[in-house]
DNA sequence: GGGACATTTGCAACATTATTGCAAATTTCC
DNA sequence: GGAAATTTGCAATAATGTTGCAAATGTCCC
């Protein structure tokens, strides 16, 4: 069985086309994709609400996560290993190359501290670095 | 003469109501807006559009920047001090709490420093921390 | 202060992106 | 294989962002 549908049985989802589909795209995917990415490369395939669903979907089970982005685009990246459903915590580095304007997740890099004046708590720290990536350089 | 008014006539701009208004929004607000938010406090003094157009030339004369979200929102601080216009390479931790929702901007925060992988180059980072602020623990 | 010129605003129309309800289709489970 | 639960697609609607252009406002100089 592909780890594909693990995936998605193991997160008590039904199997679909649409949802083996996008899944398999982020799979092969190293970098952050967007909803319009998705409906690109499946060439409208699935209606546009289905795509949004099912991206809605894997977010709440924590199979993807979304990166901040500073338009006003939504980017989703797998989460490699156990995301806990629904309350992701995790702490991510994302590189945004100013040339080839891709998205890259960072998954080795290590993050760093932040020291938050007092009276803040800390639960999840997102880092956005751009510049020029090694591909591109 | 107000700094409102200086920092319009600094950046070259001409000096009107909405212009005024908003900026005034900026200096008095410590978190960050959005452009509802905006639209929401002008009670729709301006039209939309003006509203649009006015952040667009902030964020181009380096008097505001936006920041990082994970919704598909787009959210925009001031700028403290000299922003290049146009090129904005600053570094800023920006820390969003989970419970009132704002978006505060942490100025006196350092930036932590991070380790890309080699071929990679760094130029602005931005970090978003979510959690409980200040004055919702 | 008045007038010419440049800039900015508002309207209208349009484009894009996202959301909701509901019936039809598909999947799951026994 | 068939009933129940889940998911999909369509249609309608909402929210968000963009563009052109005429009217209004601001700037500058005398």
């Amino acid at each position: 069985m592909e780890a594909l549908l693990n995936i998605l049985k193991k997160n008590q989802l039904s199997v679909t086309e649409s949802r083996k589909k996008i899944l398999e795209l982020f799979l092969n995917s190293e970098g952050a994709l967007a909803h319009a990415d998705i409906e690109k490369s499946t060439d409208g395939s699935y209606d546009r609400v289905t795509v949004y669903r099912t991206l809605q979907t894997f977010v709440e089970k924590g199979i993807i996560h979304n990166i901040p982005t500073t338009d006003n685009s939504i980017l989703y990246a797998l989460c490699k290993d156990n995301c806990e459903a629904g309350h992701h915590h995790d702490n991510h580095v994302h590189f945004i190359c100013d040339v080839c304007d891709k998205t890259i997740c960072l998954e080795h890099v290590s993050i760093p501290e932040v020291k938050l004046p007092k009276g803040f708590t800390q639960k999840q720290t997102d880092v956005v670095v751009s510049g020029i990536c090694d591909a591109c350089k």
